[in-house]
DNA sequence: GAATGCGAAGGAAAATAGTCCTTTGTCGGC
DNA sequence: GCCGACAAAGGACTATTTTCCTTCGCATTC
């Protein structure tokens, strides 16, 4: 539950969310920087050192992060299933590749599902509790033609952003748009416009508030 | 948040749901049994002293209690236990306007819903049983920029397709595709198509299998 | 190339949490 | 009524955590 390795799993977690070394982490929260030092997890002689919950405290005070979600930080990366609930609660749907759809017994001629062959593909609600998805609602037509008036995203902000996702971005005058990631330096973002019509942007990291892939969208 | 107030309030709850003293829990814990004096919460000269994470880790040890019921506890006065098998049984997830995103007040810095306005979608993993609803994933690229190499397409064939809806058609020859539609007349079907290279598509009713509307695609 | 800043590491000092000890008060059993 | 067990409180001591200081490596800037 609280162990010693899932803590300091979860501070260096909270640290990369936050796109800040572990003592850069300290040291806004206004603890030393070298809190979180190795030295400082393990006393020399092999006997586990624990954080203060002042400490704990501070960090997340810092970071503006609620208790919820350091705690889902401490869950371990790899355990992805939700053991909760062995019920038909998992939301597996029919997936097949586009091609094979072209050819017959895949579908009954009401065009739904029939036969073998069907793969399945985890749809993503069951993550939901975990990792803090949640969803956009487009307004206006800025967005266009991907994303239209009505139009929902589902956002995962816990997700790894490459070059070619979708992202919202937020940054730190309050400004949110959802674009397409060109490029990523450490020193900054560069973005292109889903609307031919906009300009492309780019952002200094420290301009960035935060920047959240999206996973999905409605249609 | 994790406030010095909160986490001793939620030890004193946790000792009491266990029908134990303060004193008798931290015993039960190995810990000392004046652990959670007066005394040792605060300082002679008013300073707040704060438990260690190791003695949380050891009374929710003793007490064969989760992370998430402490965290429960720690909530003010209102705490209505949740029986974890129940928790989460809908997928609703937090739904925002866009526009509102731009104000303060909906999401903390590490992009994380927070704060109150939020709006729930249900997400249509719930709809999976009872409609048939099945998933496409795009093969190559033919219909950039809307869909890419791998995206995930989520169709229902029971729902009602409209004009400007994006839609997967299957004719009778054995064709799929995946389009906008135009418009629809008893007689036929017009379809735009999402990448400009391609030609734009149009069918008598006679040579359309079926048709069914995309309401989800992986981004 | 020199200078600066950041991150990480470890040892010593300072601060803080935990333990031990004692006292007081309450409750139940004999 | 007396005794023992327990809860709670505070002071002094011990153990642990945090801070301070220093070193090293690396990257960036001038």
């Amino acid at each position: 539950m609280l162990s010693h390795d899932s803590i300091w799993r979860a501070i260096d977690a909270l640290a990369e969310r936050h796109r800040l070394s572990p003592s850069g982490l300290a040291r806004r929260a206004g603890l030393d920087p070298t809190s979180f030092n190795k030295s400082k997890r393990q006393s020399a002689d092999g006997r586990d050192r624990w954080p203060s919950t002042e400490s704990i405290s501070k960090i997340l005070e810092a970071t503006g992060s609620s208790l919820d979600q350091f705690m889902a930080l401490m869950r371990p990366a790899a355990q992805k299933s939700v053991p909760t609930d062995e019920r038909q609660q998992s939301a597996d749907i029919p997936l097949i590749g586009f091609a094979q759809a072209g050819a017959g017994g895949f579908f009954d001629d009401g065009g739904f599902p029939a036969g073998q062959g069907w793969d399945v593909v985890d749809f993503p609600a069951a993550l939901e509790r975990r990792s803090g998805i949640y969803a956009l609602e487009i307004q206006g037509d800025s967005m266009l033609p991907l994303y239209r008036d009505g139009d929902i995203l589902i956002v995962d902000p816990t997700a790894q952003v490459r070059r070619g996702d979708r992202v919202v971005l937020k940054t730190r005058e309050g400004e949110v748009m959802a674009k397409v990631l060109s490029r990523q330096t450490p020193r900054g973002i560069e973005l292109l416009s889903l609307n031919p019509d906009h300009p492309n942007r780019n952002f200094e990291m420290s301009d960035v508030e935060w920047i959240a892939r999206i996973i999905w969208a409605s249609q």
